[in-house]
RNA sequence: GGGCCUAUAGCUCAGCGUAGGUCAGAGCGCACGCCUGAUAAGCGUGAGGUCGGUGGUUCGAAUCCACCUAGGCCCA
């Protein structure tokens, strides 16, 4: 007869591959229909807020923001399985140039063609399609959340919050107005951003220019023989040398005076020969070198008018180019304004919208100043202040519209100040009060708080929420009080903030406003919009205080370490700077995702890979994994070597979980559970592992470190289920009575490991989790398995004798293991262990482990094993192995005395001679027996 | 160029910081073998690392210090 139909063998319909692509959907819509966020979100419990940083709502999503999006939906899952109510609402950050640049270019339009309000309306549209789009992206990974109300920086609400907030800042006198140098474009008119720049190669002239020295620095340097002294410059922007204001020299370099024909010239000595080689001169003499210090805050006379030029030091004068002595025109250029404000340089610019210089300036009012280059250049030659006069091509910012060259030019813009009401002090001060992780987060972001300067809210463009300030038309009286802004800020409420845009002051301000210096009625409101970092930083305003489900401040931000720049700061000085709180008790940062190499993903590398693609071919729980495998701090990486080894530690986990199924399809937990008290030694010792298991990955989760959850749930299916609880008690689930309480002790526990399993790997693996317990094939707990809690341990802990104990049997279970393989390897002598018989000899110290030998059968999975005095000769081909690991310990392998049963294969002397089945061993004997008395076998 | 960070077997990670001296580990992969009653599964054994490099501190360093190289983020 076919004794495989008397066996228990596992049994289940649970699907050996996951076909995670094409099934993923279907979990999905079912956690949709049985209304699965909403139902967690309902429950009692302490909460748990985790804010969303919103992305930006333009284009598809990509590895980043899939990464930081499950890294997001791990911890909200596995905070909720210890008993968090933990909502998650995500975000958009709608706003800013990107997007009405790609609106301009879908229209066709160019910036100023068309009304605000036109532009804001498709920049609208454009935002919500793109919202759409990613909506669906992230919920295909799995992401639990409230999608259908997610927070938007465009809704009339939301841009709202972002002017009230600003308000409160211009209330408390922390925003003031000042000219700061932006890119110009003085074809089309108009400030560019950074982004609207393009370098290309430009021909400029290069002219290096005298400087000469006023007194009181000629008195600096008292040695220099009598004669006139310059410092020389060089520039290729001649026409920025009417605002010039200063002259920088680097501290770190030294100086020299040179004899160079009559007079006397200064300039750094690591630039001299440079100098030298390209005016086609020999080195002159050397009068003396000095350390530029000596000149800070002394005086050079402007080459042609009559006022001075201030000596400052700057560390970004560099001896790659020039002279080591910078033209500085705070009006001019980023490092000369901040130069500029160091010093207490006005911000001079005397340019106008369309590139020409002020009709009351000296010499050029009027002139176009690229074209006054050639005049000024002239000047300076009538003047003797020219050294020398070239030209250059060099890289240089050109507008992205019209390709022509742009300038810097200082404009009127809003900073909030960091040290007005201390904003900076206070930042640090509550940097101190927040949980960083890692650590180092908080040195990052301190550094960064204690060197930026005031933050420039302006931006000339359309897309955006108003800088809303009125100024009085007649004195120039900011109206900085909140109850100006009352009106406008209830109208932008219900209607959003187009309408600043359209209507006059009067209409926005309160009825009879007056100016509260002048009395004038008459008001200017400010065109200029917000920077998008205020609309994002402001979001704990908007969102965690106005959700009645979330609290401010927020349990945890999580974003890329270069929020760091970003968000973490930008929520950071909104909060402080309006609640004097920082919006977070911690923030969580992760890395980039780079290649296998470590190297950044970029298109010209052409190692770009997309979360799409990795849906397509492996399902977004193999992205899942992906993301918790890694330890995400660092750099995270991504390659086809790392997605296939991924694959297949996903395949044993589930496959193992298949076995549990399986193998527990006739437990009835209820009937069949049994208590630790009568469990077996070694079922025992594996819960004991399973609690270190559970202990680990619960305080792995508590810490955020997915990639040991990860890590231990593997080893556990591998090491504790696989090769041993399966392996070893194989013969005992398959073959002993299906009611034999042994058997049910098995049972017992791989029950124990399943239910532990599936929960530990829910936030993780969050669709196989739920595939698995769907399968379950006794009574759920719950309609999902994201509405159960983490494991419990719920039976005693053993001591550490007993612990020890299995530990060293199991060591001497490994070098049994080793001679079996000895015996099969080399000498053939078998094939199975079950072929095998196995002799020990043991000093007399370690007899009591072995006192039961047939144990050691069920240990070893072999057929006979035997406790001796001394070990025989071995015969041919048996094997004698001296144990490495334990001392004293020496085994004999020889084939097993008997026949092999042909219902358990077992090789037991009674095989043939029972009568009524000379096929089976005497075990297998009884359980058909009572098999058949039972009714249980169909014949 | 500056700030912060990273660099342990082919891969992912422990160990390194709040104790420098059995710390050179795990799982996977790989090689070889077994099983065919988890089967496009399962089990066993084995081979892999001068702990990025060079100096230094120390009786002794993957573990502390300096520099260098490669890489990442943010600035310039």
């Amino acid at each position: 007869m076919d004794w495989k139909e008397t066996l228990n063998l596992p049994k289940t319909d649970f699907p050996m591959k996951g076909k995670l692509p094409e099934r993923e959907p279907e979990f999905l819509k079912f956690w949709e229909e049985i209304g699965l966020y909403e139902r967690l979100n309902q429950r009692q419990g302490p909460v748990f807020v985790l804010h969303d940083g919103p992305p930006y709502a333009n284009g598809h999503i990509h590895m980043g923001t899939a990464l930081n999006k499950v890294l997001k939906d791990i911890i909200l899952k596995s905070r909720r399985m210890m008993g968090y109510r933990a909502p998650y609402v995500p975000g958009w950050d709608c706003h800013g140039l990107p997007i009405e640049l790609n609106v301009e270019r879908e229209l066709g339009v160019r910036r100023g063609e068309l009304p605000k309000n036109e532009i804001r309306k498709n920049c609208r549209a454009y935002a919500h399609r793109f919202i759409d789009i990613q909506r669906e992206e992230f919920r295909r990974l799995g992401v639990l959340g409230d999608w259908d109300n997610p927070y938007l920086t465009m809704t009339p609400e939301y841009e709202a919050t972002i002017a009230r907030e600003f308000v409160k800042f211009l209330a408390s006198g922390q925003v003031y107005r000042r000219k700061k140098p932006v890119f110009w474009c003085t074809h089309c008119v108009t400030a560019l951003a950074e982004a609207e720049v393009e370098y290309e190669n430009h021909r400029s002239p290069s002219i290096y220019v005298k400087f000469p020295l006023a007194e009181d620095a000629r008195a600096a340097l008292p040695d220099l023989p009598k004669a006139p002294v310059s410092v020389v410059i060089w520039t290729t922007t001649p026409w920025t040398l009417p605002a010039n204001l200063a002259v920088a020299l680097n501290p770190e370099f030294e100086y020299v005076a040179v004899k160079w024909d009559e007079e006397i010239l200064l300039l750094a000595e690591g630039r001299l020969s440079a100098l030298c080689a390209e005016l086609d001169r020999d080195l002159p003499e050397i009068l003396c070198r000095f350390d530029p210090r000596r000149l800070e805050g002394r005086h050079a006379r402007h080459p042609f008018y009559d006022r001075e030029s201030l000596f400052i030091l700057a560390d970004y004068v560099t001896l790659e180019a020039g002279t080591g002595c910078v033209h500085i025109a705070p009006g001019h250029g980023e490092e000369d304004y901040e130069s500029g404000l160091k010093y207490g340089l006005e911000v001079y610019s005397p340019v106008d919208d369309t590139g020409h210089f002020e009709e009351d300036m000296p010499l050029f009012g009027g002139k176009e100043i690229f074209s006054a280059n050639e005049e000024i250049i002239e000047v300076l030659r009538e003047k003797g202040r020219l050294l020398y006069a070239s030209e250059i091509e060099h890289s240089y910012p050109h507008c992205w519209r019209c390709k022509k060259p742009v300038i810097f030019r200082a404009t009127e813009q809003w900073f909030i100040s960091m040290e007005e009401a201390g904003l900076r002090e206070k930042a640090l001060q509550a940097i101190e009060r927040v949980t960083w992780i890692p650590r180092w987060g908080r040195e990052r972001i301190r550094g960064m708080v204690e060197k930026r300067p005031d933050w420039c809210l302006s931006r000339q463009r359309a897309w955006g929420v108003p800088i809303t300030v009125f100024v009085c038309k007649k004195c120039g009286e900011l109206l900085r009080e909140e109850k100006y802004y009352q009106k406008v800020l209830a109208l932008f409420e219900k209607e959003g903030t187009d309408l600043w845009f359209e209507r006059e002051p009067k209409e926005l301000l309160p009825e009879g406003t007056r100016c509260p210096v002048c009395g004038n009625e008459e008001f200017r409101k400010e065109e200029d919009i917000l920077d998008v970092w205020f609309d994002s930083g402001v979001s704990f305003a908007a969102v965690l205080e106005r959700r009645p489900e979330l609290a401010f401040p927020a349990d945890l931000y999580l974003e890329g370490s270069d929020q760091h720049r970003g968000w973490f700061q930008s929520s950071l000085l909104c909060a402080v700077g309006t609640r004097g709180v920082p919006p977070y008790k911690s923030v969580l940062t992760h890395g980039f995702v780079v290649d296998g190499q470590g190297r950044k993903m970029s298109k010209s590398l052409g190692n770009v890979v997309h979360p799409q693609d990795i849906i397509k071919k492996y399902g977004a729980e193999i992205l899942r994994l992906w993301v918790a495998s890694e330890d995400y701090r660092e750099d995270i990486r991504l390659s086809d070597e790392i997605l296939k080894r991924l694959v297949e530690a996903y395949r044993k986990i589930r496959n193992t979980c298949r076995y549990l199924l399986g193998v527990l399809c006739d437990f009835e937990p209820q009937k069949h559970r049994v208590p630790w008290e009568e469990l077996p030694e070694f079922e025992r010792y594996l819960l004991y592992r399973l609690g270190q298991l559970i202990k680990r990955v619960r305080r792995a989760y508590e810490e955020y470190q997915f990639h040991i959850v990860v890590q231990e749930i593997h080893r556990f299916c591998v090491v504790e289920l696989s090769a041993l609880a399966i392996d070893i008690n194989r013969d005992r689930l398959y073959c002993d009575h299906p009611e034999d309480r042994l058997r049910r002790a098995t049972q017992t526990i791989l029950y124990e490991a399943l239910e532990a399993l599936v929960r530990l790997m829910a936030p993780i693996l969050s669709f196989t989790a739920e595939d698995i317990y769907q399968y379950y094939p006794f009574p759920r707990e719950a309609e999902s398995v994201h509405l159960l809690s983490f494991p419990e341990i719920s039976w005693p802990e053993p001591d550490e004798e007993f612990v020890e104990s299995w530990e060293r049997r199991l060591l001497i279970r490994g070098e049994i293991t080793k001679a079996l393989e000895k015996a099969r390897q080399e000498t053939k002598l078998i094939r199975s262990s079950l072929e095998a018989e196995v002799l020990a000899a043991v000093p007399a110290e370690k007899r009591p482990i072995f006192a039961d030998p047939a144990y050691w059968e069920y240990l070893a999975i072999v057929s006979s094993f035997k406790v001796v005095e001394s070990l025989p000769e071995p015969g041919e081909k048996e094997v004698l192995w001296e144990a490495e690991e334990v001392p004293g310990l020496k085994v004999l392998v020889r084939r097993a005395p008997g026949k092999k049963c042909e219902r358990c294969w077992q090789w037991k002397p009674e095989v043939g001679s029972l009568e009524d089945y000379p096929a089976l061993c005497s075990r297998c004997r009884e359980v058909v027996r009572r098999l058949k008395e039972e009714g249980r076998l169909k014949e």
